[in-house]
Parts: structure tokens; sequence; C-alpha cells
DNA sequence: TCGGTTATCCAAAACGTTTTGGATTGATTA
DNA sequence: TAATCAATCCAAAACGTTTTGGATAACCGA
């Protein structure tokens, strides 16, 4: 193993040399004396300028080669006003483990960031402080954009964004503003690929377990819930609706609830998997056999989905790609003052396993 | 709901006048021009340096709030020759689901950065462009110093930074350097309270799935497993040991080649928690009872462990706090760059749960 | 010969800060 | 009275780019 990238290895002379030229930072002025051009012909040179004539460019870019010139970013950045930084702001949900989501969300928008030539700067803010890192990124011009995610029916980040003209492109739509780049997931639609194929399997009696409905996609939702079951003639009652943030746990303690009623549901749609797990951790304890007596049904198809006791039947949504291509809808309308808001409402997909089966 | 930041809700003209404001950044220079004074006095003033009239600096303080000052971040960088900016590469395995490690690692580091003022600066790069990534970074100015994660026992960035003399502080030692900043978990250890365990539930026949022992925390983990096992007088038989990245596909495939070995183990250690799933996986599906007659562990207590069936025995670390404290770390050495690297190894905990019981 | 190109170059301004090295004033001290 | 000191201020330089608005010289066609 040692013999690769031997030469940093037992590095004595080297390390000295690379840290001198460390410490020296070259820069286009030294460049420019040793080649004997002023810094704007440098300059001009380096960025491929017609008004340079080619043995001088060639000369110069031999030098900068030489001298192993890197231009210096926040120089760069100053001059030109733009920060060629998108920023995220994490939601605190999105902190530990319990949202698996997230950092494939976060994956696909780097490595198209990355790609595109853009930094990503992720920033953690407490809840209250939420909208003030948003105000100070935003000021202090630290971001030419942001990248926005579980919006809310009323977002005030949006809204605040939004009054600026500030550029952002946010998973979930904001019903609050109009005008504005997004991607969602169909959640009616995907809510009626659950409904039917609950009903196909038997059931009549379904309950739920879903986040506040503040927040946009649990609200679409709901709402696509209660369309697919009066589509079948079934209502959605009350006492089978609990409310479970994002975790397992929630998803067990509020199942438990619902089993524990005198006519319990033969089903519970969870509005994500981490809350399926759990209600079907919780159904286990009751001894009930789920998939068979008792049906389940998540929604991100997350990687444990394929894996869990019994295998989850939920809705596939390609975050990774959602996230790519929201940085390139919002690279675009940084390129792009007056284009046209995009919009893209995607068709989710139902993946059956075990967790749903015949009654 | 609507009550809620109702301010932004329906902005007809509270819109134009944010807007506005934008378009028109407020420099030390309008501030100057207000006050009648020099944009060194403004400077001056708002950095509360002693030499400046109370008064002055008071009338400057309150004309800066009016006008809604926030200094520019690059200017200000530029100026002061330092970025502010922690950067992380984020390793191409940390993509996806399959690492809930990571998510929790960064929030660690973000949410401590973002607390002492630094931006986190998330860069994805393709592994065979890895080496360049950091280049760039380092070169182009555009971050003060580095966290490092899932160390190589001859780790070429660590080499590169460390010749460098550019900080870094890493989760993981390293080989081939020495005098860097570093927190790890103590692996050995950790392989002796699983053997310890193994061995009391009456195992003697303990196989391993463990990633490439180029990895550091693999060949520590690795070393710390034979030397227990020898400990209590038991040997690793080389068929016994099979290699698996990181994921339950692996988890599952690798323990399916064990099991079905003419005298498979009764145990397997699992090197990471997902691998460990998918070796639950595979032994249900050979209708072992795992738990009684088949025992796995795993490594990491990822937030599925306690809820999988059967709750998995693993070992816990504190990866949020570590992601902080590394944080802390880096910081302390940018500030004082003399201060003596600092070395941290910690205790990990066994979680003993129902997927190692008496055989 | 002259006006008009073209090719090549550059000084200076600009981006918005912080820092350096005084300058000015008025009061205090020797 | 003159020297010293403290308080208050600021012009200019610096950070390293890019861009603006020419300048210069050589060449071309009429």
């Amino acid at each position: 193993m040692l013999s690769k990238d031997s030469n940093w290895v037992s590095c004595g002379q080297t390390c000295l040399e690379r840290s001198e030229i460390r410490s020296y930072m070259v820069t286009l002025k030294d460049i420019a004396e040793r080649v004997g051009r002023s810094v704007t012909t440098v300059s001009r040179a380096l960025a491929d300028c017609s008004d340079v004539n080619k043995e001088t460019a060639e000369r110069i870019k031999e030098v900068a080669a030489q001298l192993g010139y890197v231009p210096n970013t926040l120089a760069k950045r100053l001059q030109k006003q733009s920060t060629d930084t998108i920023g995220i702001v994490v939601h605190p949900a999105s902190r530990g483990y319990p949202e698996p989501f997230f950092s494939e969300f976060l994956a696909g928008i780097g490595e198209k960031a990355t790609h595109y030539g853009y930094d990503l700067l992720v920033t953690y803010a407490q809840e209250e402080h939420q909208m003030d890192t948003y105000r100070q990124l935003v000021e202090g011009r630290r971001v030419d954009g942001f990248i926005l995610y579980r919006t809310l029916r009323d977002d005030p980040r949006a809204n605040y964004l939004h009054s600026l003209n500030f550029p952002f492109a946010s998973f979930g739509q904001v019903e609050s503003i109009d005008r504005y780049s997004y991607i969602d997931e169909d959640g009616e639609y995907a809510m009626q690929l659950i409904v039917n194929h609950l009903v196909a399997m038997g059931h009549t009696r379904i309950g739920c377990i879903c986040p506040s409905l503040e927040i946009m996609h649990a609200y679409i939702r709901y709402n696509g819930l209660v369309k697919s079951l009066a589509a079948h003639g079934l209502e959605l009652e009350a006492a089978l609706v609990r409310e479970g943030y994002f975790d397992q746990k929630d998803g067990y303690e509020q199942a438990l609830v619902l089993l524990n009623q005198p006519t319990p549901p033969t089903a519970i749609v969870g509005f994500n998997d981490m809350i399926a797990f759990g209600a079907i951790n919780a159904a286990k304890t009751l001894g009930l056999h789920v998939g068979k007596e008792f049906a389940v049904t998540g929604f991100d198809n997350s990687m444990m989905a394929a894996y869990y006791r019994p295998p989850l039947t939920t809705i596939s949504q390609p975050i990774f790609k959602i996230g790519g291509k929201l940085l390139e809808m919002l690279i675009q309308s940084l390129k792009d003052k007056e284009h046209e808001p995009s919009q893209l409402l995607l068709r989710p997909q139902l993946i059956i396993r075990e967790s749903t089966q015949s009654l």
C-alpha cells in the first residue's frame, strides 16, 4: 500500500518546497512581472481574450502553469459581484438518522453544483433563528440563490425570498406565492395509487398517520387520500387519523393508538417510511401478522424499505435526481434573470411489497 | 395559519420597498456620506474601536441600522485574507441512504460551524478527481481548513494537507503522518467488548464481514477482533472472513456465503450496522432464528438498530458530537497556528440487544 | 499622404472592506 | 512658553481580480 502516493509519504525535502510555494501565493502581478507585461494583459491572456498576441498568451500561460498560479476566488468574486455559491439551510429534522431522505437529496444537489462550478454552502440554523439566517446570507451577499425543501403552505422563507426577487428553487409547492421554480411529486396521484391498491387487497377501514398539515406535502397527500377514498365510496374517519412527525417513535406510538381502538383499521397509510416502520413494529408488538391481516404503506422508498420485515409497500421518488434537477433549475434562473420559472410535477410510482397483501 | 408571518403574505407595498433596499446595496461609503465622516471612521466605529468619539459612533451605528447595513462578506474576506469557511469533501459512499452515519456527522459539524460563525462548504467530487478537488480548494483559497473522515491507513488527502501544513482535523487516524488533529473511537476496545459478549453467550465459531483493510477503521477493528479472539484462545479462520463494503446488499450476500459453508459460524461480526442488517436478513432467509441459534453484531448504533427485527446488538458512537468536537478542534488550530494538535480516542459502548442471545 | 483599420497592449478604476501611518485639535504638564 | 499627551479623525494603501477606455504602432486602401 505504501507504494501508492509514495511521493507524499517520506517527504523531507518535498514538503518544505510545497510549503514555500503555498506561503508564497502566486498572483497575476507575479506573472506580469516575470513576463514583462501588465496585469491587465495577463488577466486577459488567461481568460483567452482575443486582444492579446498569441505568443504572449502562450508565454503567459506557460509561466502561470510553471508558477502554479490559481486565481484567488475571493478577489474574483468580489470583482464579479457574484458568489457562485448556492445556499441550503438545513431543516432541524434533517440532522440525524431519522431522515435518510436528506443525505440523498443533498448529494443530488451537491454533485450538480460541483459539476456546474458552484459552491454549496450548507447552513444549520435553529428553527427560531431560521429567518435571520436567510436574511444574513442574502444581505451579506454570501450566496447567489437558495434551494428550499419541506415547504409549508404558507412558507415564510419562500415569501421572503420571493418578495426580494432573490433566486430560489424549492422541492415542494407553496400556496402563498406564485411564479417561482419548484419540483414536486404528484402527491394526490400517489395517494390514489395507494388507495386503489389497498382497496384491491380488500381493505375498507383505512387509517393514516401524517405530519402537520401546514406542511405542503402532507396537505396535498392528505387531500389526495380523502379524495381517493371517496372515489371508492369510503370515508377517512377522524378517529383513524393521527398526527406524527417523521420518526419511527411517532409511527410506533400513533399506530398503537389506532390499533387499540374498538374497531381498529385494517390498513395504515404512513406519510413516510419511518412512520410506516414504526407502525409495522407496533402491529408486531400486538401480535398481528403484518401484510396479511394488517397492511402498512410508506412513502419515499428509502433503502430500508426493501429490507424491512416485511418489506414495505411504498411510493418511490427519485430524490437524488430531484435534487440535481432543482439545482439546474436554479442555475438556469441565475444565468437568465428573465427566464420564466420552471415547474415540474413528477409522477410517483407505487412499489408493492409484502407489507400489503390480500386480507 | 395565515396569521403567522402575515406581514409577508399580502405584500403589495412592502415587497417593493424591500426589493429596492436590496437592489441598492448599502456600503460603508453610503453611511459615511450620510453621517459626514470618512469610511475609515465608519468602519472603526462599527468595529467598536476606541479611537472614535462615542457620540459619533452611536450616530454611525444608528444610521447603519436604519439603512440596514450588512457588511459585504466577500470584501471583508478578501481584505482579511481568510475565508471563514470549512470544507468537507463528501465521500462517494455517503451519497445515498446507505450511510445514515453521514447526515448526522455533517449536522454535528454544521451546527458548530454556524455557531462559531464559519461557513461550511460541502463538495462532491468523483473519487478519481478527489485530490484535484482538494488542491483547487486549497490553492484557490476557498477554505481555511478541512474536515476529513473515513481515513485510509495511507491517506493521500491527509498526506497532502499535512505536507502543506494546511489545517485539517480528521475522524479517524492515519498511519502515514504524525502530529495532526483527530478523533477516533477505540476500535480495538470496541471489538474486545463485542468478542467478550459473544463468547459469554457461548459462541466460539465467529466470522466477520468487513470493508477493505486499507480503511483505517476497518484495519483497527480487524486487528482488535483477532486480538480479542486470541485472548479467549480462539482464532479468526480465514474462511470466516468476508469483505463487504457498507451496504445491506453486501452484508446479505457475504453472510450467505459464510452461512452456506460446511461448518458455518454461529455469530457474525458486522463492521457496521448496514452490513449487520444484511446478515440478519440472510440468516432469516435460511430459516435461522436470529438471536438464538445465530448471532449478529453491528457497529454505529444507527437509529434503525433499535427497531430492526431482531433489534441489533451494536457499538454506540456519538457521531453528532464527534462532528462538533472535530470542528472545534479545527477552529482551535486555525486561531492558534502554533497550537499542538489534539488527539482524542473515545471509549465506545456496547449496546446489547436481541440479535445476540445465549446459544 | 491621409483616414481608417487592426492588432496589441496597458493605466486606472472598480469591487467593499480593514489597516497603516499619520494629522489635527485642545488640554495638560514641565 | 513649549513640549507632551490624549482624543478624534482620515487619506491612502492594501487585498487580487476584472473591466473600462483608451494608447500605440503597423498596415491598408484610396
